[in-house]
DNA sequence: CTTGGCACTCGGGAACACAGAGTGCTAGAC
DNA sequence: GTCTAGCACTCTGTGTTCCCGAGTGCCAAG
C-alpha cells in the first residue's frame, strides 16, 4: 500500500511543514529532497497519501499538511530520536547539578526543559506513594498546637500545623516522635497506613487522643498530596503558535493541577522509562496539542512524570531527544542526593 | 484648567474605553453619560484635555483613548476603590480559610486574586527577613550528611542538605541542635547573623568545624531566599487582552523571578500597606502594563507584596477593590496562623 | 509506472469606492 | 462668556472586483 517512495513523500512533507509552517506543494518538494522523481509522481504519491489520511489540503489547490495520523506514522516509523549535542549534555548537567534542594531540582528542571524545546514543559514533582520516610518530626508551637514534619527521602517535606483535642506537654510530644521514627524510619509511604493502625492500642492510653489526631493528620497529608503537584514552565513559548483550540485553553488547562496531570498520562507499567507522545486528537481534554512525556527516576524506581506541550506541528525528534535527556539526568540527581 | 465638566468628561472617557475597548466619541458620551451638554461642548473639552496629554486618538476622526497620563488622574481623582460584594467577601473568606499550610495559603490567593480580578495575579512569599524562628531541627541522614530544616512563625519551611566536613555522632548533631534552638528559638530572622556568630566557640572543640559547616549553610538559606519568590497565577487572562509590548514579553516577563519582584515594587516605608498603582510608561521593564499591588501582613508586620498586573486598560476601581480585600483576609489568615 | 502538458481552482493581495463615525471650526443663541 | 448647531473634512473599515500564481487532477505518451 505504502511503498517506500510514499513514505519517503510523507516524511519530507513533515520536514518541511515543521520547518516553514506552510502547506508543502509537490515542486518545492521535489526539489528540495532530491527524490529523483518529478512533481507529478510526487502528486500521485500525495494523492494516495491523503486517500490513506495521513496528509491534507487546507484547500483545494493549496498544499499538503500533515495530519494527526501522519505525524504519528513519523513519529513511530519515520523518525529518530535525535540525541542533544555534547554542549548541551554538559550544560544540562551542570545546570542541574547547581540545584540546592527538591523544590530547585524541579523548577530547574522544568525551566531547562522548557528552553531546550522551546515549548511549554512540565514537571510532576516526585510521587510520595513510591518514596520512603527518612524522618518525622513533631515540633511543639504552643500548648494545643504542634507542627508535623515530614521528610522523605526524595528531599520532599511537608508540614502540617496540627491542632490538638488537648494540651500535651513537650516530653510526651518527644516521646510521640519517638516511637514515630522508631516505626516509620525507612518505610515506603504506601506502608505507612498500616503501619501506624495499631500505634494509639501500644501508647499509654492518655495519649492516645493526640496521636490519633496526628496520625489522621499524616494519613491526609499522604493521600492528599501524593501525586497531584505539577508545575510548568515556558508558556511565553505559546505566544507564536497557533493552536486549533486557542491560546486561551491552553493556558487554562496549564493551571489545571488535574489537567496536566491527565496530559502527561500514566506510566506504563511494562516500560516506565519510555518516551510516550500523545499527537493532537490522540489527546485527551486539550485537542490540537501535542504532549511529549516520559517517566524520570532512578532505574526499576518510577518516581513522577515529566515532558512538554506544545502544537502538533513540532519538531518531534528533537522534542523526544531532550525530552528522554532531561529525564535522564534529572533521574541521576535525584538517585545521587 | 480643568473644571468639574471636563473631570467628568475624563471619566467619562475612562470607564467607556475601559467597557467597550473601543475609542470613545464625543456624541455617544454624551448620550449614555447624562452630561447634560450638547456633544459640540463635549468636543471642547476633549480638545482641551488633549492639549493637556490627558487622552488621544488613535487617528484623526477616531474617538479618544486615555493616556497614562489620563489614567492617572482618574485614579488618582477621579475614582474611588470599589469594595467587593458580600458574597464575594464570604467567599473569599472560606476559599482562604480551606488551605492547609503556608503553600497552600500563597497558591490559594495567587489563584483567587486572578479570578476576581480576571487579570495575571502576582503574590511574594512571606519575606524571611521579617519573620521569627520557630524551629531548627538537624536530621541526621547519614554519618556524613545532616537535613537542616527552619521552621518560621509564618509557617514556612526550609530545608538543606548539608555535607558535613567530618563524620559526627547522633547524640553531638543532637546537642548542636539543642544549643541552636536555645540560641534562636523566637528570634527576628535579620538577628541571626550576629546571633550565631559567636556560637562556634562556645562550643567543644571537636564540634566547631561541623558547626560551622551547618552554621554557613544556615545564613546562606537566609540570604539566598530572603525574597526571592514569586507566584503568578490567570495567565489564560492575557490571551484576550492586547499589549503594546507582545503577549510574549510579558509572559517572559511573568517567569522571570526578578523582574516580577520589580513590578510588585518596594513597600513603601510609611504606608505598607497603601495601594500601589504603576500604569503604563511608570512601569520599569514592561511598559505598556498596569501594575496594582500592596503589602500584606499582619498589621505593622510586613510580610511581602501582591497583586495583580494586567493591560493599562483595566477598571483600576474593582481591580484596587480586589487587591485590598485579598491583601486583608491573607493577611488576617496569616495573623491566626 | 513515470513523466510532461494542460486546464482548472482557489486563496490572497491590490485597487477602488463608499458609508459612517468623528472631528474642528465658525457663527449664532442664551 | 459660554454653549450649541451646523457644516465641511478626514479618516478607518468594509465590501467588491479583479488578477496573479501556486498548486492540483487528469490524461496521454514515453
Amino acid at each position: 500500500m505504502l511503498d517506500d517512495r510514499k513514505l519517503a513523500v510523507l516524511r519530507a512533507i513533515v520536514e518541511d511543514y515543521v520547518s516553514t509552517n506552510e502547506p508543502v506543494g509537490s515542486k518545492a518538494l521535489a526539489e528540495r529532497h532530491n527524490l529523483k522523481v518529478s512533481p507529478a509522481t510526487v502528486r500521485n504519491d500525495m494523492a494516495a497519501l491523503e486517500e490513506e489520511g495521513y496528509i491534507t489540503q487546507p484547500h483545494t489547490s493549496a498544499g499538503r499538511v500533515p495530519t494527526d495520523k501522519g505525524y504519528r506514522l513519523f513519529v513511530d516509523r519515520l523518525s529518530q530520536v535525535k540525541p542533544l549535542s555534547a554542549a548541551e549534555r554538559r550544560a544540562i548537567e551542570t545546570f542541574l547539578a547547581g540545584a540546592v534542594d527538591l523544590d530547585d531540582v524541579v523548577t530547574r528542571t522544568v525551566r531547562l526543559l522548557a528552553q531546550l524545546t522551546r515549548q511549554v514543559a512540565v514537571v510532576q514533582y516526585p510521587t510520595l506513594t513510591r518514596s520512603t520516610v527518612r524522618h518525622v518530626e513533631l515540633v511543639p508551637l504552643t500548648e494545643r498546637r504542634v507542627m508535623l514534619v515530614l521528610i522523605t527521602n526524595t528531599g520532599r517535606v511537608e508540614q502540617r500545623v496540627v491542632e490538638l483535642p488537648e494540651v500535651v506537654e513537650d516530653h510526651r510530644i518527644a516521646n510521640l516522635r519517638a516511637v514515630l521514627n522508631a516505626c516509620l524510619d525507612g518505610c515506603g509511604l504506601s506502608a505507612v497506613p498500616e503501619l501506624v493502625a495499631d500505634l494509639p492500642e501500644r501508647l499509654p492510653v492518655e495519649d492516645r487522643p493526640a496521636a490519633a489526631t496526628i496520625l489522621s493528620v499524616l494519613l491526609e497529608t499522604l493521600v492528599e498530596r501524593h501525586d497531584e503537584k505539577v508545575v510548568f514552565a515556558g508558556a511565553a513559548n505559546l505566544a507564536g503558535a497557533d493552536f486549533a483550540t486557542g491560546l486561551r485553553d491552553v493556558l487554562e488547562a496549564l493551571e489545571e493541577q488535574v489537567v496536566l496531570m491527565r496530559l502527561l498520562g500514566e506510566t506504563s507499567s511494562d516500560t516506565p522509562s519510555a518516551l510516550t507522545v500523545r499527537i493532537g486528537s490522540e489527546n485527551p481534554y486539550l485537542r490540537g496539542t501535542s504532549v511529549v512525556a516520559t517517566g524520570y527516576g532512578s532505574g526499576d524506581n518510577q518516581l513522577a512524570r515529566l515532558g512538554v506541550l506544545g502544537p502538533t506541528r513540532m519538531d518531534y525528534p528533537v522534542t523526544m531527544g531532550a525530552v528522554r535527556a532531561v529525564a535522564r539526568y534529572v533521574s541521576q540527581i535525584l538517585a545521587a542526593s
